[in-house]
DNA sequence: GGCGAATTGAGAGATTTTCTCATTTAAGGA
DNA sequence: TCCTTAAATGAGAAAATCTCTCAATTCGCC
């Protein structure tokens, strides 16, 4: 099942989950699916309904639980929208940060971290010790920037 | 009302919304006390219980209007931590970032931005056009960095 | 191919958020 | 200070979102 639909980032999650001792099953792989060929940050809802489109009747639960699950191997990532939504997308790469095009939903990885060069010292003085950040671009994409023109 | 409890962050609120042309109500300014009393930011409920001991009977309809209105003020901020969850705090700041406990769920502002010495240039010849940002460090306060060892 | 444990489906249930509309209240003007 | 008027609120119903349970299914290993 799911073979002629087969790509990489399916390969990539099954190696993640088997690391984990975790089971590829069809519904896992059809989520990874279904975000990665949109491209975009998708919703629950969206994810879902995506699902059930190449397997049938799909459980909620199931998406809830896989995102959950991918989330906390790093193959999955939830995005906050400035307008209070939330997305979920793929996301391959261990420490990457996002641009996230505000008009279509799309997500990029960019090279670098910001938070790399930043001098942390003088914020550690006050005694906070940081152990994880999150850095974010929202902006228009090259297509949904050039349809607004 | 509330006159025993007004302190300045009250009085910027009052200002703020003046400015839009909106009403200092006692329940805008009762969201404003509790956020910035608690020095940590809240979840919906908290606040609502806050503001409840504060002037009784409170619809939740009524915090959750006035925490939209005034995040997009940009009096209050709404924060995800990594575990899922959610919640509000105060900020005064125009442009800041914070610095987020996660152990006591507390919120400092931090000085500088990130993002302001990042070349930005490689990340737009993709064609992607930045508008906005957002940084955040999660870690532990001083407390609570103590506390633990 | 069979076994055992992980995973799923379905729907009930819990929680969170939004909506509606009658009532209340802030704020400016007389 | 009182009036007027539109903004804002309260209450609860309704909608949306998320979680839980447990029997049935399925993956991965032998």
């Amino acid at each position: 099942m799911l073979k002629d639909f087969e790509c990489v980032e399916e390969s990539y999650a099954k190696g993640v989950l088997r690391q984990r001792g975790l089971r590829s099953t069809s519904q896992r792989l059809a989520v990874i699916h279904v975000l990665h060929e949109s491209g975009r940050s998708l919703s629950v809802g969206e994810i879902h309904e995506g699902v059930r489109g190449i397997l049938g009747g799909t459980g909620l639960a199931t998406i809830y639980r896989t995102l959950e699950t991918f989330e906390s191997l790093g193959v999955v990532r939830r995005l906050h929208f400035p307008d209070g939504e939330s997305g979920y997308a793929f996301s391959r790469a261990g420490h990457a940060h996002h641009m996230v095009c505000l008009t279509c939903r799309g997500v990029f990885d960019f090279p670098g971290c910001p938070v790399e060069s930043f001098d942390l010292a003088p914020l550690e003085r006050t005694g906070f010790r940081v152990e994880d950040h999150s850095v974010q671009f929202f902006g228009r994409c090259g297509d949904c920037g050039e349809a607004a023109r």
